[in-house]
DNA sequence: TTGTAAGCGTTATCAG
DNA sequence: CTGATAACGCTTACAA
């Protein structure tokens, strides 16, 4: 049988609501007597006492969980960010619920559904489409005020936030392929209007304008995907001269770039260099190591995590509510593509 | 304010004892009249009722949590595992409590106590080191009666477990390159004793003992790295006459020792095969393309997350204690490299 | 078929 | 500084 407070108090000869102070009460000294909570401190450990947070939960409306969301775990990109969610919320003494929508917004809508039948305080949404209505997710039970958006930011929901700046990222990687001195540099973009696609081809055109690159710089759409860089390299070798640089619009991108000139018997970099955009951690196994533009994943996590946590305090103080967007830099890792 | 059965009950002029009595006892028309039930279930749907799972642990003992403690959540291995064991988790009801142990014994110790703390029916242990002590485990108070021990095999500890069967993978692999045909083959293994290391030695010993093999095959010593497959490769291509097959221990071996070939001017997979084992996603993209010897991570997190379900059903249904151990076949995948 | 009542282990309020 | 005592929302004998 499990020790609890009761226990406890009787050995001890105090009530359990002594007890009950005494291993909350963390470090402060007030209102129980050092020899009383000792004794009972010692009794605690001695018996190996475990609180029983469904009791605790029951009684202060608290669960100390945080849910997780996962959009898509299959991709690789999670592994980091999960890192660094778990390591705040293991800090702050919250337990991590993790859920994953399979790419699916039915099954999302479910997972949400889920975190509140088990009253998690607060819910990180990793990922997914940009299109949240407010009232898909509040029908639910989720709170917004303890909600935090990651990499994505859902229109019209009064949540919190937490994204890595594209466009920073996208300027970053043109401002250095412009100073490297290529004759051309072609940014292949994406098709689809995804608002981080967007952002990166925002941050290219800034940098165009900056250094006044038009004539040296162009765009091309294609796709995220390794076939499509494949091809459409194929199209953009056919057409211009090399040295040349290519900013593919993600690293899987890149990676059929890559292909696609070494297939053409041209040398990346010397030919061709070559620059991604997400860091996965297939990009130093690729051959030349790929030179990209690296996502703070870990960082993500861990902010991500301290906005909840922050959240969750304000809420049950009662405070007002209170909404944070925090933006984080993406920064170039510059390997041997480039 | 949450509705609780206690509002339903009133609303529907019944006792609270009936409305848990409805939305408890599924289908089972048992106990209570048609009538009352449909009137109940209709108000509890109107008002937006959702289970207090606290209040219903704290009744029943049971958290409806598994717990999903990591090794190391940065290893690309854990997002396929962990969407396997989501997903019969999310079937069954139960929510799933994730931790890491960081790679240190010390935080795995600290995760498993937390999983008793919040009294986790079942705990999943994903990876690590191989020597857990059946004291270590106990002692902070989770029951080895539903605990499901993943890739590793505790010494002397009472646990159910599922593995991936190594020694057939050597075998497979080891098998699949003997017939190749090629003059010689090398085995490159890992120096230090790690269990599932001189598991796949051990296959590989039994494919070349199956196959008469002695006389083409050779094992030598080297470690689980990139670096550690560049350096020994080096060494082999200066005593071994090509065509030749190397079978690294692992993917990232594999991969530093592609680069030595390519790096000595010879050509993989016509001078030397190359075949891997894990199946990293990297592995597909590496060039050429890696064959190598696939670990089925989806099914490895659904096979133990079926069997905590199994293990916490017996120990509630108060049955004697069990234990299962599944072993799971891995496969060989040919892509370009042999 | 249904209601009553007694907890499950904590915490909070209010006296002492 | 400490002790009763009453919740928190739910389940489950036992009665009716």
């Amino acid at each position: 049988m499990k020790t609890t407070m009761k226990h406890i108090a009787m050995r001890a000869g105090v009530s359990a609501a002594t007890v009950s102070r005494v291993l909350n009460d963390k470090a402060t000294a007030i209102s129980v007597s050092r020899k009383t909570r000792e004794k009972v401190q010692a009794l605690a450990r001695e018996m190996g006492y475990r609180p029983n947070l469904f009791a605790k939960s029951l009684r202060t409306n608290r669960s100390f969980l945080v849910g997780v969301v996962a959009w898509d775990l299959s991709d690789p990109f999670n592994g980091e960010v999960l890192r660094g969610i778990e390591q705040v919320l293991d800090e702050e003494d919250y337990s991590l619920l993790l859920n994953t929508a399979e790419a699916s917004r039915q099954r999302m809508l479910r997972c949400l559904e889920k975190m509140s039948n088990v009253r998690a305080d607060g819910v990180i949404l990793m990922g997914g489409p940009e299109t949240w209505g407010e009232k898909e997710i509040v029908g639910l039970g989720v709170d917004p005020q303890t909600l935090v958006l990651m990499g994505i930011r859902a229109q019209g929901l009064d949540a919190s936030s937490v994204i890595v700046d594209n466009v920073l990222g996208g300027f970053l990687g043109a401002e250095y392929l412009i100073k490297l001195g290529r004759r051309s540099i072609i940014y292949v973009a994406g098709k689809e209007k995804e608002l981080d696609m967007e952002d990166r081809l925002l941050g290219v055109r800034k940098a165009i304008g900056q250094y006044g690159a038009e004539n040296r710089f162009s765009i091309i759409d294609a796709g995220p995907g390794e076939n499509e860089g494949y091809t459409v390299t194929q199209e953009i070798l056919s057409k211009t001269q090399s040295p040349m640089a290519i900013f593919g619009l993600n690293d899987m991108t890149a990676l059929g770039i890559i292909r696609a000139v070494k297939d053409s018997g041209l040398r990346v970099p010397q030919d061709v260099a070559v620059l991604g955009f997400d860091d996965l951690s297939m990009a130093s196994y690729l051959e030349p190591r790929l030179s990209t533009v690296h996502q703070p994943r870990l960082e993500l996590g861990i902010s991500a995590a301290e906005l909840v946590v922050r959240l969750i305090d304000n809420k049950c103080k009662g405070a007002a509510k209170v909404q944070f967007h925090k933006v984080l830099n993406p920064s170039l890792v510059i390997r041997e593509s480039t």
